[in-house]
DNA sequence: CTCGATCTGGAACGTATGGTAAACTATGCC
DNA sequence: GGCATAGTTTACCATACGTTCCAGATCGAG
């Protein structure tokens, strides 16, 4: 039986995610990552093929793993009025501490792949969807539960948080203010105003 | 006296943008530049100095001149809220019409070079900062106008405008579905009411 | 027309990149 | 302890990029 691998496909993954996220694919180049990784490049290329499939494959992951923080809440809090906007809020927190670190793995590649990129064309539809569903899905129990007015739109209110989560990600990207990103909270929350 | 330029500056920002603004930074090279342009490289450098400065003159010029179609008119319209409005059905529509080139080459920026990267990041904060005020202001007019309620909280709603208008970019970048996008723009007129 | 300044085009340079081939090394079974 | 198998490494290759250099073309002034 052959020699094992000294490292896990999962830490692999994990450690190049964390330099695609904060430098993006195109300037991002295999030599820093085998760097990064601790390995020569020759391994990766055996473990993964070659910079795209790496690539693709560290967005499934994101896509499984992270996704915005506070997402995955969504669907079981007890509070679904609360945890939506945990979602905002722990965005804009995270935004002051780590500035240069974009909170959404799947925007920035959306802005950059999506030229002639079918593939990853599909994980970010698929993922955006994902999340548009969270949203509905949590607006949905929050109005059973009385904690929405049953007024509000449910599809138009989820696909416009999505809209509105995605520009906060820029935003922050961008370097704005923190009066700006509490704005935008302030809205999510009237979005979502309490029965009469 | 020297000869004369084939080509006039604004004309050669113009073209350069064109690649910029649906292929990104990275993805242009200087050779696909020049070919579009119809000239030889050399006549570029001669011209622009290097890459990078070419990339920030082509953006402040698209800062200056394009930004979001329909934005200009928020200053001047008769009716500020149709006009808020229509900047929004505008990204639609063209999303429509023209899927590939993205609508807002400021945030595809933001995307892709705020990876320190100052000079740019002043151009992309400014832009984004004087999109806010056209809203303010347009809003403010619009509520001073009867138009929409004297309720609205207008600097937060300016704010969360430029939020939705960001992330409705970026959907429109990666291919949403037509009612996700038709959703926004209603969820914006929701958000500038009438008064009672 | 001549001269000099400027522009243009193409060749060339240095570098960095994604990717590959072959040598080397460790593992587990006989 | 050999030996086959698979992982790791070193060195290398071809390519594409940003940029520069130089010869030739083109214009205006005198």
């Amino acid at each position: 039986m052959p020699r094992k691998k000294t490292f896990t496909i999962e830490f692999a993954l994990d450690k190049a995610m964390e330099l695609f996220w904060e430098r993006g694919y195109q300037n991002t180049s295999m030599r820093e990552i085998a760097e990064h990784l601790g390995l020569s490049r020759s391994s990766i290329y055996a473990t993964f093929g070659d910079k795209h499939t790496l690539f693709v494959e560290t967005l499934r992951r994101y896509g499984a793993e992270c996704r915005a923080p506070g997402l995955s809440d969504l669907g079981t809090a007890a509070s679904p009025r609360a945890a939506l906007l945990r979602v905002f809020e722990l965005a804009v927190a995270d935004a002051g501490a780590v500035r240069q670190r974009d909170h959404c793995l799947l925007i920035n590649t959306a802005m950059q792949l999506m030229y002639s990129d079918p593939e990853v064309t599909q994980v970010v539809e698929s993922a955006f969807l994902e999340m548009e569903n969270s949203f509905r899905s949590a607006i949905e129990r929050a109005a059973a539960g009385g904690q929405v007015a049953a007024s509000v739109d449910v599809l138009q209110t989820a696909r416009s948080l999505l809209s509105i989560y995605l520009g906060l990600c820029v935003l922050i990207r961008s370097g704005a203010r923190e009066e700006v990103l509490q704005a935008v909270t302030h809205q999510v929350e009237a979005m979502l105003p309490a029965p009469d």
